[in-house]
DNA sequence: TAACGAAAATAGAGATTTGATATTGATCCT
DNA sequence: AGGATCAATATCAAATCTCTATTTTCGTTA
């Protein structure tokens, strides 16, 4: 089947002349009889018959009219739909991140993209730092928002630096430090210390394990539970002082968060795969630098 | 747009490899690769991520896959349904008739059509002699069965005789003529008679007149009906002896129907169109004409 | 790090298809 | 009958498509 052969029936079926059918299609009239000659061959069907001076249309004919109209309708509407997907209008955005360091603007940010591209599916999955960098690096997700972590910084993902979190310690307000204004790291040199799990944000462990050693001790790290509400509830039982981003709200009037010098800071980023290059993702990425523009990244 | 540049495109898609893509179509890989090339640039949207190694599908090139499936799934509906129709087993039937004489077989006749070619509508029109001619002449219908109308038989339509009628006497139950087996036109000669008006059956009319002519003698025309039911109102009223075909029933006890002497005879005919040879037609004739066979046009 | 290998892109030649002009054939109208 | 109109056929030129040969680009391996 040649589009070429429909295009050039349905007007002939539609003039109901061969000569003025060639006319609109600024074709010769041979050429015409010959694509309908060459039609009703592949079809095996007759579909304008033309024994009289006037042209009528056969029944299969005037089935075929009608169907042509909708197949070139569809074909239309195809490529629209791919034009729109392909310029960001049109599309899906599976967003993957990290539910605490983002709550305060994914909201927001999330109804902007969805005004500016109505017509985006959105799925969301809230995960862990490591697991959103896998899930993107596989595909599964088209972007992400995380933390750093080191192991799968060489895996040829694309990052945009959000925003870099001063490191907070979290103590029971009825503590020493909760009434100073920071807090060296010095300090925490015989305190127990609570924080993340090295596996669910590694960035974060070994910054804080840095931060230590450059003040020449060795932490005594009591807990490290797999998410951040479990670091508070630590505290506020007096079991230790947390190590957690200033993004952190503690929630209770039980626990202060007291920024600690000298001042450490841990990355937010947004990562998405290098291939590919979907166009709801760039869109995604278009709000969100307009968003830092404004924002500062604050 | 070109059908082959979809094609190519879904074989790579679903391969996900030019070159084994090449191979299922018979075709060399370069060829492949200028033809999604050519379908890129006239869509303006890049398809297939090839950049890698590992060829993948852009978003826009994922809509597309999608769609080119259902743009192909409707070009095989629409030829199938050119073809079925093109065959008669699709398609409309618009059918006129004139009543009385078709009443025996019509219901039967339609039923076994419908049975054959069950995706044909039938579209039933009962109308006089005349107007079932003209309709068809004119393509509101195409088919008829009627009544052979002097002045359209020059009119270019096919016909098929399907029975011929032998006239018979409607006569009261309590006239003389009643008891006998046939009636000689010769003894109508001072009988009023009751006849179908001219413009409702010109054949009829004739060939009565034609017949009493034969037999030396002018009728005394008492009524012209233009329906053959008011005829037998006359009769049992006795205002005359009324002349039908031998298809007519009394649906009274008060009415006999006489053969006449000599035997004359009205045709019923099949008409359609010449030009068109519409498939149902054809379908619908050929059931006819087994019908004619099987029933030797009793 | 260099060499190898696989897969797609590019180049150029030949074959097929498409379209244009000229002509013929048929039908309608005068 | 003769002219006019419209579609079909014939023939040739141009555009398009596909093929073979070759190059380029990565990824893999020694």
């Amino acid at each position: 089947m040649d589009l070429r052969h429909l295009r050039y029936f349905q007007a002939v079926a539609e003039e109901l002349s061969f000569s003025k059918a060639a006319q609109r299609l600024n074709i010769a009239q041979p050429a015409l009889s010959r694509a309908v000659q060459e039609l009703e061959e592949e079809m095996g069907v007759r579909l304008i018959d033309r024994n009289r001076r006037t042209i009528r249309l056969t029944p299969g004919g005037e089935v075929l009219l009608r169907e042509t109209g909708l197949i070139f309708e569809n074909i239309d509407d195809t490529l629209r739909k791919v034009r729109r997907t392909a310029s960001g209008e049109d599309g899906e955005l599976r967003l993957g991140y990290i539910g605490p360091p983002t709550r305060s603007f994914l909201g927001p940010l999330l109804k902007q993209y969805h005004q500016r591209y109505p017509r985006v599916t959105i799925v969301l999955e809230e995960r862990t730092p490591e697991r959103v960098w896998e899930m993107v690096s596989k595909g599964r997700l088209s972007v992400g928002l995380t933390r750093p972590v080191l192991a799968h910084e060489a895996l040829g993902l694309q990052s945009l630096l959000l925003r870099e979190e001063k490191l907070c310690a979290a103590v029971p307000v009825d503590h020493p430090f909760a009434k100073l204004a920071a807090i060296r790291w010095s300090s925490l040199t015989d305190e127990p210390v609570v924080i993340l799990a090295r596996r669910e944000g590694a960035g974060s462990y070994d910054t804080i394990l840095a931060a230590c050693a450059k003040a020449g001790f060795a932490p005594r790290i009591a807990h490290t539970p797999s998410v951040i509400g479990t670091i508070l509830r630590y505290v506020e039982a007096g079991s230790g002082i947390g190590i957690v981003p200033e993004s952190v709200s503690p929630e209770t009037a039980d626990v202060r968060l007291v920024p600690l010098e000298t001042v450490e800071t841990i990355p937010l980023v947004m990562v998405w795969s290098r291939e590919g290059d979907d166009p709801a993702v760039s869109a995604f990425r278009e709000i969100v630098v307009e968003w830092l523009e404004k924002e500062g990244g604050a």
